[in-house]
DNA sequence: TGACAATAGTCGTTGCAACGAGTATTGTTG
DNA sequence: CAACAATACTCGTTGCAACGACTATTGTCA
């Protein structure tokens, strides 16, 4: 066991130790799923891209991209680069409007997400799976709860 | 509203479900927070570790750091160089044990935390207040549950 | 005790993340 | 319709993160 993290002003701050379970929580099952896709030379954020691009076979515009994205990251265009160079998405500007690119995810990309289906689900499942559907259920909802205040 | 990153492979899972979420739900927190701490140039890491320190006056070694932090950083070494360059910690080589190094934190890092510390507790009653105690209770017991099967 | 392992930390390198400034295209409005 | 704003992306730069290889010190055991 390790972390604890405040000790001092032990003003009793449940909610600065609900926000640190909840970091640390995000932090151990994402290594796990990191793993996963270091087999496929992969980042959390560029499969997070992948899938998007999965979900929307006749392509999106970058900006559309970082708004589906989990975590919001600045600056698409070069994440978008790397995964061009690597065969996995192509871009092509759009003729109706000359300023929007769009990109799409080519077969290598889907081959390689089809590669990870599995493993993937199989990791989420052996971390999460013995909570069961109810508590995973009730999770949902108080994660949810948790961005409503969010401004 | 945006994120989904789904749609195909609508295999219900319930797992991943919960996954994208707390990944989602961390990632929106943690934005807030990193807006206090730019106040002071300071990231989450770096707060993280002043926060360790200042619960550990007499000092504490590299590796003790790097045990007790929420999210691993496999470099402490030169995530303590850049807050010594600062001044907010001091390093010295132990006598006892020549091989491990000792890292304190300065009265400059109280004050930065001091400085830190009610913006801080604010922040989060404003995002995670309004859920109350009780549900911040079962939010913590999920969440630890989350953990538990980590292997 | 002398060789080897274990521990503790440092450093080189690569690549990604964050921030901001810059460019091209389209929309708006006096 | 000309000027300005808005949109959509690109690129330069800085600094941090990740991965390994490397050095120094101590511990172990034949």
């Amino acid at each position: 066991m390790k972390r604890e993290a405040r000790k001092t002003r032990e003003k009793d701050n449940k909610e600065e130790a609900a926000f640190i379970e909840l970091i640390l929580t995000a932090d151990v099952l994402s290594r796990r799923l990191q793993q996963v896709l270091k087999t496929e030379e992969l980042s959390m954020t560029q499969y997070n891209v992948l899938r998007i691009l999965r979900g929307a076979p006749e392509g999106l515009a970058c900006r559309e991209v970082s708004n589906r994205m989990i975590t919001r990251d600045p600056d698409v265009t070069r994440l978008l680069d790397r995964l061009e160079n690597r065969g996995l998405i192509s871009r092509s500007r759009e003729e109706k409007d000359r300023r929007t690119v769009m990109a799409r995810i080519t077969p290598a990309g889907l081959a390689t997400l089809e590669r990870l289906d599995d493993v993937v689900q199989d990791a989420h499942r052996g971390q999460l799976g013995h909570l069961g559907e109810k508590r995973l259920k009730e999770l949902g909802n108080l994660l949810t709860a948790c961005r409503e205040k969010v401004g």
